[in-house]
DNA sequence: ATTCTATAATTAGATTATCGAACTATTTGA
DNA sequence: TCAAATAGTTCGATAATCTAATTATAGAAT
């Protein structure tokens, strides 16, 4: 078995398993109700708005990135803005837009969750070595590229 | 920020990222019709029975392994039971207890949904270092134990 | 030995997250 | 100016999950 068959075995073991945990402390950390898609749309619409003069964050654009089609992100956000975390503004350039804004509320609740993601990743990982810690790092700086926003190039790839 | 919580909030962003395009891979894997939980359902059996004079694998131990309640891993096996991939043997010592056991079909198959798996993660991965395929490697490694079989853990702390 | 309590699995009913298709509004460009 | 493409929403259907109730068995306590 070569290695990167031993690799695909073992990410597909293991990602679902972390995939798993972490729903599961989500739900514990009850009081703030999100659920993990909604978790990182607002992460995201975060990230994408928190430097100022990008381009404004579209519904599509978030869609792409949570792997989602429109009308499951349109849905999804519908309940962030009812939470009153999120807030769809017109786009004046081009009036079919949106573009999606955080609230007060949600940059504190974000902030929180993140907090909350945080603390029950910490109690699995308390024991782990400093140089573990540095080699999950770089791990992750590996795979990330690998599946960020590849979702519009594979969807692409269907047809 | 220490290294944990940086650890923590990238975890938090690449997983859901990978286990999103799993997803999706297998989905387009068309023709056998697993979701990820039947495949990881299949995965486990296998794992668990392919030693022989192992203790056989129970409905309940498989939910905990799963992640979900003995209620939706009853529904989850009556579907592979249905696909003629698992059979749900009498448990002599207990008989209130199932011993889960892949049919031939059920080896065949989980051989093939493995390789496709290896296939998926073969497209993103091909132009990968061969030392960043050890780092990921090791980082699996040291991420399995914390987040394997923990689940029963985890639930008894909810109470 | 009988009866209480705990455990293993199933079933029923409700909820949630997702999808695809149909629709409206707007923009682009031929 | 009108046809095609794009952005977003709504609707109906389907999957996967949950909780609560149910049945069967086992183990323990009197």
């Amino acid at each position: 078995m070569d290695l990167t068959e031993l690799l695909a075995q073992d990410l597909f073991e293991v990602v679902p398993l972390i995939m798993q945990a972490i729903r599961q402390d989500m739900r514990r950390e009850r009081g703030h109700d999100l659920s993990v898609m909604q978790f990182r749309a607002l992460a995201h619409i975060e990230r994408k708005t928190s430097t100022a003069g990008m381009a404004a964050l579209t519904l599509t654009a978030l869609a792409d990135h949570l792997g989602l089609t429109a009308s499951s992100t349109s849905t999804l956000v519908e309940g962030l803005v009812e939470k009153g975390l999120v807030e769809r503004r017109d786009c004046p350039e081009d009036r079919r837009r949106l573009s999606l804004q955080l609230t007060d509320a949600g940059r504190a609740l974000t902030r929180h969750a993140r907090e909350a993601a945080r603390a029950a990743l910490a109690i699995r990982v308390q024991a782990m070595r400093p140089e573990d810690t540095k080699i999950l790092l770089q791990a992750l700086k590996i795979l990330r590229p690998l599946y960020e926003d590849t979702s519009a190039e594979i969807k692409n790839m269907e047809n």
